[in-house]
DNA sequence: ATTGGTGTATCATATCACTAATACACTGGT
DNA sequence: ACCAGTGTATTAGTGATATGATACACCAAT
């Protein structure tokens, strides 16, 4: 914590902005949960970060501890976050934290739900393929 | 419900085999709206075809009118069946049900949130476009 | 108009989801 | 050992969800 050269030393410790939308009609933790995966997808969370503590984010949102708990404990279910008891909540290297089979199963799982949802809507699978390759290379450019 | 002739007159109506799990965590009125989406899905039901009725699927799954009403229910919200009060519920064609400009947002909605649902389980766009083409290509075999 | 079919509306109830209050347990630095 | 910081467990209250009982309303054929 201190600054042996003039260096602010890495604290790997970076305050995420996390806002909470009353009237979303998500629940709180969900929205805890939502937000910090998109952080960690498009980089402005890092393995190795610690997440704010779990009474520091409840008392800025307003909270009760117990909620932002139940969101770090899910990330944690998930891989996503690691947490040691007594110190703090880190992010994880998720792609390793889960085996490839697992990954394999959870990934079947979501496309099996995405079709069927889709499929409701009158849209085949072909479409989905279509749509989906266009908008991989739309996020490209 | 007499054969004139012999011939018995094509009613419309074909008999949807619907099965409720009851372990399964899914509540009853979204296991008739899936098996339903399903079969219209893959054709087993086209439009113009009545459903099973309220009462009659109701005695037959042994479940209250109320659930299956509901299950109906949505699904004509979604566009995916038509209902008249006296007479019963239809497959109507939702291809034209919705405008394309319509379609086109409710996938582009879709495959957002899978992509990001995805994403936050480490899975890349590209990851989703090779399973979700073996998963067509599985499909028609 | 009556009747037997259809879907609909209202209310009750059991269960679950969400959040909170509060007390507990672990860790690391002093 | 202490203490200030961290996550955790237990319990309870509120609201939403899912299902059912029951009565109502519409339609078509007679």
């Amino acid at each position: 914590m201190e600054e042996l050269d003039g260096v602010d030393v890495a604290k790997d410790k970076r305050s995420i902005e996390i806002v909470l939308d009353p009237g979303s009609g998500i629940p709180y933790y969900r929205q805890i949960i939502l937000q910090i995966e998109m952080a960690v997808a498009d980089g402005r969370l890092k393995p190795g970060y610690q997440l704010p503590t779990v009474r520091g984010l409840a008392v800025e949102l307003q909270v009760n501890p117990n909620t932002v708990a139940r969101a770090y404990n899910e990330l944690e279910i998930r891989g996503l976050v690691s947490t040691q008891h007594g110190t703090g909540t880190f992010i994880s290297d998720k792609e390793i934290a889960l085996s490839d089979a697992d990954r394999e199963q959870i990934l079947s799982q979501l496309v099996r739900g995405f079709v069927s949802q889709a499929a409701s809507y009158g849209f085949t699978v072909q479409d989905l393929v279509d749509y989906l390759i266009a908008y991989h290379e739309e996020g490209e450019k």
